[in-house]
RNA sequence: GGAAGCAUAGCUCAGCUGGGAUGAGCGCUCGCCUGACUAGCGGGAGGCCAAGGGUUCGAGCCCCUUUGCUUCCACCA
């Protein structure tokens, strides 16, 4: 070994042997029991930041974990990279907008643009060890990810789950296509309130609205019907101001007498109340809005104006008239679209949807049989299924993504959906294979793409092969383990669900590993647009090292979020150099070893078996913790055996011992000798699922001659039977130790540095551990004479 | 407004099903260059475990209340 690691080039060599020897090849579960991890599919929208390097490898260690207690571990990577995210990614990059170019020149732009993100992707995974097979690699855009994903579709409106429906949808005027209500974000700001008289029989009602662009929308004046001050006015007719025409005045148990002045004008569509009103008392619909987010052209005033422009005309306009009561301006939260921030409106349109709202009671039971790590992640899920309002939209008015595999018939408008055989397919470029039962053959394509969501949500469909002719769903249904962060649980978990429970009466997975989330600081996540991510995951790398960023990412508790400063992976560094000079000394002391047979521990001295029984009893504990998901608790333990137990307390009894065989014996350099091979192995085997490179290091320079497998990251953790009484022992000579340390340092004296006398107080049960042991003390207190002082306990 | 999480040493956090806070790392401080490591080793100081109440022989841990912070959801009249 060198003097000092160079992780820079080890690393970089190591990725490549683990590539050619396909150390983590799956092996299609011919041998082993399997551990199937669903994997998120980062989202091809930007460059990937800590945070992602934060939750994936606390998955990724979990997967090592797995294939360290011998399972064939199926463990696919993908890239989500098609739908709304990825299209922004590339008219930011490239400059253009989707809608001003052809659909098959901005589809090329998109291929080019996320191959380009996918190989830095890929890269920065393969950089940091993750022990994916790469063979297994899949893309959501890909033919195969289409099939499926339309084949899904397919099946669903087969069986009635998927139907398409003209109703109020939630819309996004800047990107132009309908959205669902999980990708809504709220956002707190400044608006106007605006008090306006509207004219009734019964005299002057006052309204305060926030949207008076919808004046022209109006529909109706809702007041509670308990509220003494509207008793007059309910059932009356009310004129609207400015465009003069009639409304009536009804009643509605939701409406807040609270809010504004307690009498509210319901425009459609204004928000998400005014859709249910508009529901429940079957109110006619006037369109105001249209989807490029202009007022419609007819409407007097503000025809053709962008919404906000409008709310300021028409504002003008009823100061101008004196109809403006007052103005009040007041924070409040609007629906805003995730990807643009634009707020959202509510457009009449033609959508597909999957029902969701009829089945919660499914979906909910499907959480409780699915084991939440940690637990409380649950709740997020089920108060998201319960508060749900709307079916899942899944047709998005974009163009790079999965197509809906329908036509509509030119006569009757039915659809006529795509047959299993023509998969995957593109209606714009291909034509259905039967004419409509109508007898009409003249077809219109559906233009729509599906929400990128409809396609991720299948990626344990995508990756089992679901309906192809190696389908391995049978086999890997439910998947072991899905591991994702705590910010997709309302769309990729809850999804995820809808889509397993329809198509196979299964939840998709037995575990749900929920990471947390990398903040800068306090309420700021971290993001590209801020430039708050600490630079970039790559750079971190090149100067800190994979295993140090690993044993990071590693060291806090699962599911909390956590901050990152570049000072954090100082520890990592200094555990890295420890880790690398103790196995400096054990190999140094091990160069003439020779390996005779399996271990046996009774011929051992006691220090080197309590050292032993030490490392299993970690291991122990350790696979209970990761078993759980615990990754950091676990690490903990190790930690603590490793530098306390193995570097502060066995090494430095054991030194003299190594050195010096003529004073000590040579059987017992020889007993050692073997405990320092066999404990630093077991070392190097629990460390090897967090820092993979420098573990694989030592086992390449120096066990690989001596054990079978040609990587470290093929062996398997081992497990001896306990002898609690042992380790109770060795609790008891740190004690001692400990004593000794203390008092030297009290006396300012150096370690080395000799003592006349030690008596130690031994328990009956240690005595002959304790006399076998006495070389050692004395070599490692630096006593002249020791005096067993024996009493009963 | 609803829900969840957190509140332990100056800082960042561990503390499993209730049983002595020898808690960990950093920082501070005092010593030691111990034939792997000064990016080290050995000591020390520093905590009425957010506040209050309850259950219990016993509470950092369980129950209730309060406060503060964070997150998620709802909230466009």
């Amino acid at each position: 070994m060198d003097k000092k690691y160079d992780f820079s080039k080890t690393e970089e060599n190591l990725t490549k042997f683990w590539e050619q020897e396909g150390i983590y090849h799956y092996r299609n579960g011919r041998d082993r029991k399997i551990f199937s991890i669903d994997t998120p599919p980062p989202t091809v929208s930007g460059k990937l930041h800590i945070g992602h390097v934060f939750s994936y490898t606390q998955a990724e260690i979990i997967a090592r974990f797995k294939r360290m207690q011998g399972y064939d571990v199926f463990y696919p990577f993908g890239f989500d990279d098609n739908g709304l995210p990825t299209e922004r990614l590339v008219e930011r990059d490239e400059k253009v907008r989707a809608n001003t170019l052809p659909r098959s020149e901005f589809r090329s732009k998109c291929m080019e643009t996320i191959g380009k993100y996918e190989e830095e992707f890929k890269n920065l995974w393969k950089r940091l060890g993750f022990s994916a097979d790469w063979n297994l690699e899949y893309r959501t855009i890909s033919d195969l990810s289409q099939k499926i994903s339309q084949k899904s579709f397919l099946e669903l409106a087969k069986s009635g789950k998927a139907y398409r429906k003209e109703s109020p949808v939630l819309w996004c005027t800047e990107c132009r296509t309908s959205i669902a209500q999980a990708e809504l974000e709220t956002r707190e700001c400044r608006t106007i309130f605006h008090y306006l008289n509207f004219r009734t029989e019964a005299g002057d009602l006052l309204i305060a609205t926030t949207r008076p662009e919808l004046l022209a929308g109006c529909v109706c004046i809702f007041v509670h019907p308990d509220d003494p001050r509207y008793k007059g006015f309910a059932g009356r007719k009310a004129v609207v101001p400015l465009y003069d025409f009639e409304i009536p005045i009804l009643t509605d148990d939701t409406v807040s007498m609270e809010k504004g002045t307690g009498a509210v004008m319901c425009a459609t569509f204004g928000d998400s109340t005014d859709l249910e009103w508009y529901q429940r008392h079957k109110l006619p619909c006037k369109k105001i809005i249209m989807p490029d987010g202009t007022i419609h052209e007819a409407v007097p005033f503000i025809g053709g104006m962008k919404v906000k422009a409008a709310r300021a005309h028409i504002a003008e306009l009823l100061r101008g008239r004196g109809l403006l009561v007052k103005q009040e301006e007041m924070n409040h939260m609007v629906a805003v679209h995730e990807r643009c921030g634009t707020e959202t409106e509510f457009i009449p349109s033609e959508q597909w949807y999957i029902d969701v709202l009829s089945e919660k009671e499914r979906f909910l039971k499907a959480a409780d049989e699915i084991r939440w790590h940690p637990e409380h992640f649950k709740n997020r899920y089920t108060s998201w299924v319960e508060n749900l309002k709307w079916d899942w939209c899944i047709s998005r008015q974009r163009y790079f993504g999965v197509p809906f595999p329908v036509w509509y018939c030119k006569e009757c408008h039915k659809p006529i959906f795509a047959e299993e055989k023509q998969l995957p397919v593109n209606p714009l470029e291909s034509r259905p294979l039967r004419s409509c039962d109508c007898g009409c053959s003249d077809f219109i394509p559906e233009t729509a793409v599906l929400d990128t969501w409809a396609t991720s949500s299948v990626t344990t469909l995508i990756n089992a092969g679901y309906g192809e002719e190696n389908d391995i769903t049978e086999q890997i249904f439910p998947m072991d383990m899905r591991c994702q962060a705590h910010d997709i649980i309302r769309t990729w978990t809850f999804y995820s669900v809808v889509k397993s429970i329809y198509h196979t009466g299964k939840t998709p997975w037995k575990d749900i590993m929920v990471s947390g989330f990398v903040f800068a600081k306090p309420g700021e996540k971290i993001s590209k647009s801020k430039n708050n991510g600490a630079g970039s995951p790559m750079a971190l790398i090149e100067t800190h090292s994979a295993d140090a960023v690993r044993y990071w990412a590693a060291g806090s508790k699962l599911g909390t979020d956590t901050f990152f400063s570049e000072e954090e992976l100082k520890i990592s560094k200094r555990f890295l150099n420890k880790l690398y000079n103790a196995a400096k000394f054990a190999l140094m002391q091990l160069g003439d070893f020779e390996k005779t047979s399996t271990l046996e521990e009774i011929q051992l001295l006691p220090v080197d078996r309590w050292i032993l029984q030490r490392v299993n009893e970690t291991t122990i504990r350790a696979a209970e913790l990761l078993n759980e998901y615990e990754i950091g608790q676990a690490r903990h333990e190790i930690d603590t055996l490793f530098w306390r137990d193995f570097c502060d307390y066995y090494i430095e009894i054991a030194k003299e011992r190594l050195y010096q065989p003529e004073k000590h014996g040579a059987a017992q350099r020889y007993s050692g000798q073997t405990c320092l091979y066999h404990s630093l192995l077991g070392i190097l085997k629990l460390y090897a699922v967090y820092t993979p490179y420098i573990t694989e290091y030592i086992y390449q320079d120096f066990y690989r001659k001596y054990e079978t497998e040609i990587s470290l990251h093929r062996t398997i953790w081992e497990i001896r039977k306990e002898d609690r009484l042992m380790l109770a022992f060795g609790e008891h000579l740190k004690g001692i130790i400990s004593e000794v340390r203390k008092e030297k340092t009290e006396k300012q004296m150096s370690m080395k540095d000799t003592i006349p006398e030690l008596v130690i107080s031994c328990p009956e049960k240690f005595r002959e551990w304790y006399r076998k042991s006495e070389m050692d003390i004395k070599a490692c207190t630096g006593a002249v004479k020791i005096l067993f002082q024996n009493f009963v306990m």
